[in-house]
DNA sequence: CTGAAAGCGCTTACAG
DNA sequence: CTGAAAGCGCTTACAG
């Protein structure tokens, strides 16, 4: 059915041999060979089975990229920042849903060593499994690029958003409009929540006033919405709203629109009698009443940038470890 | 670095040929053999190589997965209802996405089958892909099939919402409430889009009011409700909303949510001044505020039944056109 | 500049 | 039940 190397030696009257050197063009050919061959192959239509050349060339032409979850805008506009890169230089990129289990996120990256991807792109990695060696061990065998996700002691290469500058501004901005009675809202296991985290305590430990920390299931996933907003209605039986805490700080932006949500249905006016910020600047903060105040990750260029990376280690087989940060922007919109 | 199974053999003092049997039990091997072969594999960790055996099964154990826009929620649950079923059947399957144009589709697709993917499943697939053959010309080279999109000429698979059902009861739904002035909004081009428009068609024919349609560009990427809440916005100068039009019938939740932004910052209230009703029912429509009234699709069935179809094709290689069709329900709720 | 041959890591008739 | 050999569709030294 398919056309092999082969067929086209044969209709062009050379070996294969030849027709491979036109294909690859690593070899000097004749120019009036090399014509004859490359009408065969149009005339042919033959593409070359990558299967094949794969098991030679140890490199497969592709990526893998794994998310927490697909249903989070943020790692949606992430990935289409690697593929537009990708893409352009003729890479496929196969994407993976971890959805934020580490188990499940060790069981991608073996299927993606398995199927000898020529590297890796990690996206919020599971702190997890940056603990337990798994992603420095993975580095160590291809190339591995974690978007966000830091961890000190990880040999591995890492694309960032300065999340830390990001949160100060945020939780400055909060302060700077009177807020003290801050609450924070975090998912479970990632290092983005963590850094969050422990600059929010700091900041509530300088006001003096003890911090409030709510932990969600599955913050990247967008049934976190949901959860999200019982989780706040269930506070407000036990905190006063809008006198206890008449601020929140959530960690991603579907976070903060449960948040919104609940106010809601709470009756409580944001952002008059509770503000909402919110982090990543997905579509979605800009979809709700009021808009969201966020921080702007600039999504698509962490992806980009990534990309590029991966693909320069892949090209120089240099597996060090490295780190960019790119900058993160205060989205002043309705919500504060 | 990594084992082969040359190394196996070795490690088991059998030969090569004794190592394959073990690993895919195709054949019989003595039971004392066998475990001698079992303890090498697990001595080495050998995992065979996917590519060797591909080159020869023509068997690649992965199928590929075309939508027009990850963005929209809709397509990323179908996605999710597709892996779940081929993961435990130990599939691979590679997401690529169209941005819904045809000329892109048709490139994803390429790919796919250059990769030798052992089947295809398509998500409303792109009308003219499906008019000018080459989804045909696909079908007859490899498994495939088609998650809506139906096209009566077309020999190949489909899985379809009952979109007709569905769309028929949202319109009476609306007139059931009183309204007459109704009107629709779709994205470019898609049988979703046409069998919803004609059918709208018929039921203000027979109102007996003048239909207005309204196409908005990219109806399954997010940035949709941007679009199509400017495009509200616009219309509020040539009609007046309210009274010339007193509801909204949208192709998909996106729009709906566009159309509902669109009114509140025209301060139409929905549903008193304006009422909107949407489709697919992802949880997006849950969030907005009234939530929307919508169709729900039951998308994670649709993908878990699409996939089930395409492995009893890839198993038994009969690709002969075959439709199944899946019920849909309206969810009344604030927006109607 | 060109071709015959070996080899990538497997599977599968074929023979025993 | 087991193994030697051919072959999947390519690439790449090696020789000319």
């Amino acid at each position: 059915m398919k056309y092999t190397i082969e067929d086209v030696a044969r209709e062009a009257g050379v070996s294969i041999t030849t027709v491979s050197r036109v294909i690859n063009g690593n070899y000097p050919v004749k120019k009036e060979t090399r014509e004859r061959v490359e009408a065969a192959i149009k005339k042919l239509n033959f593409q070359p089975n990558p299967l094949a050349r794969s098991l030679i060339n140890k490199r497969t032409n592709s990526i893998g990229v794994v998310v927490p979850g697909l249903t989070n805008m943020f790692f949606t506009e992430v990935v289409h920042g690697i593929e537009r890169i990708m893409r352009s230089r003729d890479y496929d990129v196969y994407i993976s849903d971890s959805r934020g289990r580490a188990d499940s996120e060790k069981r991608r990256i073996n299927k993606f060593l398995e199927r000898y991807v020529d590297g890796i792109v990690l996206i919020d990695p599971q702190t997890e499994n940056m603990k337990n060696g798994f992603i420095e061990e993975v580095s160590k065998k291809i190339p591995v690029v974690c978007i966000n996700g830091y961890h000190e002691n990880v040999r591995t290469n890492f694309v960032l958003s300065d999340e830390e500058k990001g949160t100060k501004e945020a939780l400055e901005h909060l302060i700077s409009l009177g807020h003290k009675n801050i609450a924070f809202i975090r998912g479970e296991s990632s290092y983005s929540y963590d850094i969050k985290e422990n600059l929010y305590k700091e900041y509530m430990k300088n006001i003096g006033i003890e911090p409030i920390v709510i932990t969600v299931q599955d913050g990247n996933n967008i049934d976190v919405v949901e959860n999200t907003m019982r989780v706040l209605i269930e506070l407000s039986s036990k905190y006063q709203l809008g006198k206890e805490i008449t601020a929140f700080f959530a960690c991603n932006d579907l976070m903060a629109v449960g948040v919104l949500n609940g106010c809601y249905e709470l009756n409580l006016k944001v952002p008059d009698d509770i503000a909402i910020i919110g982090f990543d600047n997905i579509i979605l903060s800009q979809m709700t009443n009021p808009k969201l105040t966020t921080v702007d990750q600039n999504m698509r260029l962490l992806g980009e940038r990534a990309a590029q990376k991966l693909l320069d280690l892949i090209e120089d087989k240099n597996l060090y470890s490295d780190t960019d940060v790119i900058e993160t922007k205060l989205i002043i919109r309705k919500s504060t």
